[in-house]
DNA sequence: CCATTGACCAGCT
DNA sequence: AAGCTGGCCAATG
């Protein structure tokens, strides 16, 4: 298998989201550049289940949280966060921004 | 504010 | 080569 040399900082990117905050795979996309959103996610997807970053803190940009095979543990862990999910959706002030 | 639609996307199988 | 993804954005109602 062939990870991209970009993952590294997508993994940084992730690994410094503060803890009440979320982002979006198209946020992450856009601060690495050269990318899309749709990498980004699927960089996600990739990540062993034992790791250690943040993974459910990243959504859509659209606040909802997709649907994959971990999406049930994904609610439960922001939760756990303190970060709000109703409806299936995070509210846009729980979104970090990147500067 | 929310939901839907459609064009665009890149990496699989 | 067709079809499916852990998506995004703008437009629309």
């Amino acid at each position: 298998m062939h990870t991209p040399e970009w993952t590294e900082q997508l993994y940084q990117l992730v690994d410094s989201l503060p803890r009440h905050q979320v982002t979006s795979y198209g946020a992450l996309a856009k601060a690495i550049g050269g990318v899309g959103p749709r990498q980004v996610a699927r960089a996600m997807g990739q990540l062993p289940e034992d790791t250690q970053l943040p993974w459910h803190r990243v959504i859509r940009s659209d606040g909802t949280l997709a649907e994959h095979a971990r999406a049930d543990e994904q609610e439960s862990r922001l939760l756990a966060d303190g970060i709000p999910v109703s409806r299936n959706r995070v509210h846009r002030r729980h979104f970090h921004r990147f500067n």
